[in-house]
RNA sequence: CGCGGGGUAGGGUAACGGUAACCCGUCAGGCUCAUAACCUGAAAAUUGGCGGUUCGAUUCCGCCCCCCGCAACCA
């Protein structure tokens, strides 16, 4: 069995999940069921990110350690994952788990070992009124827009910084060698014309005093770790490296195993993450003499009416627990393969959400399932369970894998107004029960090809298949 | 001239140098096994604008207009 590994980007734990979440996490489990279905062995990770500025902001906020802080929102985003259908054995690491905290450790002791790290003064600057340092995208006429009127302060920082600008050849290199590193493409190519511009060094530490919640600097007492850099090394620290022992599992030669001999570290993430992912965190693997990644995969974001940007103070927020509630798991799951655009931007409307359901669950498969078992249940038809070769989802376009297999639901469909089994099993029983259970036989394959998509229906339908009877509710009620 | 993405039927998307496809919606007909579901057919796009290349462009090139991200430490 070949190994493959697929990771989602770990959610900063500074808000509750959102549905660009939700999103990101359903396309990776897809993903990774039609792996596994297709015989992989998979390991599938997620968790949280929790380091850094915002989450120290929001613990002191609440009055709680910045710990019990992150242990509460962690066990938040632990616990949606059923509630999407997320396959059981899925990783979860925090990168406050202590294995994780030594590998970023060991991470950055190698870079710093082969030279990739120095110490550098930069200058920050910083508004008194908001008592906060301020970054030149926040300032408005190079002054804060909350305090105008106060001047701005320079403070001279010492910080480590990772010597990225090493790495522009390398990275283009990499690009060259690898059609298909980023998808989509045209994700790919603003990447490459990004990193042809030109790199600069980034900073990758930050003064413990003025921010204490981060992975402590190896050798320095007085700096902790820029969330990045920490977070980043989650995809390998996840599969076990450097100790090469996966938490709880007990694998040895895990990382060599998923990293080095696997099919494809897939790494799934939002387009603002394309940087991070395909250049900063690339550049830090060479730095630290390992493998990079074998493909990042790019979302688009998920929007409200009329591709608005989805925002709280504009009202068009979705919670997906919101919606699985009301519509159940499989119903977001559906909508997120086959509503959403795999790569651009696509909108999320409740509206919009109603009408995909009654047209792909309810009056597709749905409707499909409830006609099909009547003639199976009624006339009792014995029906030849086949296994199918799962559908292979080409370049990750989740939504064209659906288009095939409901193009399988409106033929199967159209063959019964065709035939009209229900007819002939009146006039010649035999016949009739026969184009039955060819019927049958092909709402069983639909129902296997299903199982990435939406899980708990593809079982549900082979179950009731087998069993020979009715749901006692149909699987998807129209609203 | 900062960088990048995009503008295709009412809505959402797809495709492609040679009759513009799919889903939803709308309209007409059909069927009755099924969840007012399903099947068939129809209306509906001069593919943002203007020029160029070409036998032929929505597809390639140039310019313009509009929308949206990003602009480096925002995780």
């Amino acid at each position: 069995m070949k190994p493959f590994y697929i990771t989602t980007t770990l959610p900063y734990v500074n808000a509750e999940p959102h549905i660009g979440f939700a999103m990101e996490i359903i396309r990776a489990d897809i993903i990774a069921r039609s792996k596994k279905a297709a015989g992989h062995d998979v390991f599938f990770n997620t968790g949280t990110d929790e380091h850094g500025i915002k989450i120290y902001r929001k613990a002191k906020e609440q009055n709680i350690e910045p710990q019990e802080y992150c242990d509460k929102m962690a066990l938040k985003f632990k616990a949606i994952l059923p509630a999407l259908g997320i396959m059981p054995e899925i990783n979860f690491i925090r990168t406050t788990d202590p294995h994780h905290v030594a590998a970023a450790q060991e991470f950055w002791k190698l870079v710093d070992k082969n030279g990739y790290i120095y110490k550098k003064n930069y200058s920050v600057k910083y508004c008194v009124g908001c008592e906060l340092e301020k970054t030149d995208s926040e300032l408005v006429n190079g002054r804060c827009p909350l305090h105008p009127l106060t001047e701005l302060e320079i403070i001279q920082e010492e910080n480590y910084f990772f010597k990225w600008s090493a790495f522009q050849q390398k990275l283009l290199d990499l690009y060259a060698e690898r059609p298909d590193f980023v998808i989509p493409d045209f994700r790919f190519n603003e990447i490459k014309a990004f990193v042809e511009r030109g790199l600069e060094d980034f900073s990758i530490s930050r003064i413990k005093s003025k921010m204490p919640w981060g992975i402590p600097v190896p050798g320095d007492e007085d700096q902790v770790m820029y969330v990045w850099f920490d977070a980043l090394v989650d995809y390998i620290s996840a599969i076990g490296w450097p100790d090469d022992e996966v938490q709880g599992k007990n694998e040895k030669g895990a990382f060599k195993k998923w990293w080095m001999e696997t099919g494809g570290v897939v790494q799934y993430c939002g387009k603002d993450n394309l940087r991070q992912q395909s250049a900063m965190w690339q550049a830090m693997l060479m730095a630290a003499g390992l493998e990079p990644s074998r493909q990042i995969v790019i979302n688009g974001f998920v929007t409200g009416e009329g591709g608005i940007k989805m925002s709280k103070s504009l009202g068009n927020t979705v919670d997906p627990l919101e919606i699985v509630k009301e519509y159940g798991t499989d119903a977001l799951r559906y909508y997120v393969a086959r509503e959403l655009s795999p790569f651009e931007d696509s909108p999320f409307t409740k509206e919009k959400f109603k009408e995909t359901f009654n047209a792909g669950l309810a009056n597709g498969i749905g409707n499909l399932t409830s006609r099909v078992l009547k003639m199976v249940v009624d006339n009792g038809v014995k029906i030849e369970f086949k296994p199918v070769k799962p559908i292979a989802i080409d370049g990750y376009n989740i939504k064209a894998a659906c288009d095939e297999i409901w193009k399988l639901i409106q033929e199967a469909d159209k063959s019964i107004q065709d035939q009209q089994p229900f007819k002939v099993v009146k006039t010649d029983p035999e016949k009739g029960k026969e184009m039955i259970a060819t019927l049958g036989g092909q709402l069983y394959t639909i129902a296997q090809l299903l199982e990435p998509i939406i899980p708990e229906t593809a079982a549900k339908i082979q179950e009731h298949l087998r069993e020979n009877k009715m749901p006692a509710a149909p699987l998807f009620a129209r609203r």
